[in-house]
DNA sequence: TTACTATTAAGAAGCATTTGCAGTTAAAAT
DNA sequence: ATTTTAACTGCAAATGCTTCTTAATAGTAA
């Protein structure tokens, strides 16, 4: 009586999520479409879409949906905190705690149900600042 | 010997100004463009996204680099967290207290310099709850 | 008024992502 | 092992949001 997934384990798939989690870059889908290619060289990338669409659907990937122009993708699944480049535009992970209690505060102040959060934190990354002193 | 800004206050910008400062509803630019277009029928899309590329970049305005498929405005520039329905997609502002000491924390944890965040929180707003109840 | 140049409307272009389609293949059924 | 079937693929074309180009227009200063 539940929704019937019947999806398939294809190569293109199995691969995709490995690459992914083989980084901790949060790839593009053309990053990703680059580092799945090396294995499946005629890989397309609409495969690579198409594959990220469906894994972010049953919560196997993240799909970030937050700033910049591309659609970042994240092979952990647990919440937690990111910070971007706004120079350069690359994306790290925060190791801190999450602080859920917020989205408590949230839903009373705006009435809205089943909320959840993120953070995204923007600054400078060491790469760039440095190429900024010289 | 700082940067010249001759920027004119032409009725569109000024209109565009009037009407995002309005509402609380952080218009899309087309949404927006539609709203302009009651008191300036003859104003173009591409007038109002240059505007608003504009005013702010000049810290008039928000642009606000968050989810979703298309960007969205914000009339007030001070820094508060937004509310997105997953189902429609509206943003609400929440009016709560904002914690910028995780700034300092995300700063030690990742190295990157000048760090600002975001909190963006995700649920389901009252209209589209109380519709899926009956 | 005249000169100067930021700004405009309209549409074309750019670019990330999605979709249609005909052939392919994983995996369930036999 | 073979058949069956619908999910999946590669490719090309389409889509949708945003930015850019261009000739005309309109603030601003002299
Ligand atoms: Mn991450
Ligand atoms: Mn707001
Ligand atoms: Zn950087
Ligand atoms: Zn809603």
């Amino acid at each position: 009586m539940h929704t019937q997934l019947n999806h398939r384990m294809t190569k293109q798939r199995q691969i995709i999520i490995e690459e992914l989690r083989k980084v901790t870059s949060h790839p593009t889908a053309d990053q990703l479409h680059e580092m799945v290619r090396k294995r499946l060289p005629r890989i397309s990338l609409s495969t690579v879409y198409r594959n990220l669409e469906t894994l972010s659907s049953e919560g196997m990937i993240l799909k970030m949906d937050s700033a910049g122009t591309q659609k970042r993708f994240d092979g952990t699944v647990e919440n937690h905190y990111h910070i971007r480049c706004s120079r350069c535009g690359r994306v790290d992970d925060v190791h801190m705690e999450t602080i859920p209690e917020i989205e408590e505060i949230a839903r009373r102040r705006s009435s809205y149900q089943s909320v959840s959060h993120i953070i995204e934190f923007t600054g400078i990354c060491p790469n760039c600042y440095s190429q900024s002193r010289g």
